[in-house]
DNA sequence: GTAATTGCAAAAGATTTGCCCCATT
DNA sequence: AATGGGGCAAATCTTTTGCAATTAC
């Protein structure tokens, strides 16, 4: 994505604030959605677009699951893990996650420089645990 | 995905082994490529379904990464991490990474039962580093 | 013989993009 | 006024699926 002056626009600020304004892990979908009640003609497109430019800008993180068709989002930008329950779908953070030891790891066996990660436990939560028992 | 008697298939050996012989993480159309090869008439749909069913019977492993359209493919499933080159685009095994090392097992009890999980690191891989020094 | 599997092609789902008009700076 | 951004729809890309024919057991 080239570097461009980024204004600052009524369909961007209400995509980041839906996503401040939740802790589901949504996909681009259902934000478009939640957006729509706000700006009623709002497109899917900009939403995407949108979305892509708040990540670049570091502002949101997009989470890739194995168990999900889309990509979902997160406006919480701290390091942290996920857990992504296979039972009813929903993604559940994870913090305290020592990265830290990992990254030195990965550095020290020479594997290269890492800017960023992504870690996600798959199995089933906590409610659906007590739901099936 | 049903519960089926599976069968020895041709294709679905081929597509396993042509994962077994690589380690360079590909995503189904390279498989699907490689495979060729040895089945010319081998169709895209196939591959796909194999993948499937190999990933369920835990004989490969999928990964999702930020940073791939597509999904990639490992026939090392004893549980390690990735690291993805956001520069060449390649992945790298990176073991000795366990659930334990990154997150306090006791604080992971309290949000579910955790079946598997997946990390991934981004960043500049080592011969990408050196090649642009 | 029976049911799983395949090839093919169409369909579905997610995301991106071209274009033209509008809005922010 | 200049240009980034939006709406809309078409296009693209990845993955899934229906179906009739084939193959493993």
């Amino acid at each position: 994505m080239k570097e461009v002056k980024r204004r600052n626009t009524r369909q961007r600020n209400v995509v980041l604030s839906v996503l401040k304004n939740t802790h589901s892990h949504p996909d681009a979908e259902w934000i478009y959605q939640e957006a729509r009640k706000i700006i009623p003609n709002l497109s899917l497109g900009t939403v995407y677009r949108n979305l892509k430019i708040l990540k670049d800008q570091g502002k949101i993180i997009e989470i890739k699951s194995e168990f999900s068709p889309s990509a979902r989002y997160d406006a919480e930008v701290s390091p942290h893990g996920h857990f992504h329950c296979t039972t009813c779908d929903s993604i559940i953070d994870v913090h305290g996650v020592r990265s830290g030891d990992f990254i030195d790891e990965t550095v020290l066996k020479g594997v290269g420089k890492v800017a960023s990660f992504q870690v996600v436990f798959y199995g089933t939560c906590a409610s659906c645990l007590s739901r099936n028992s």
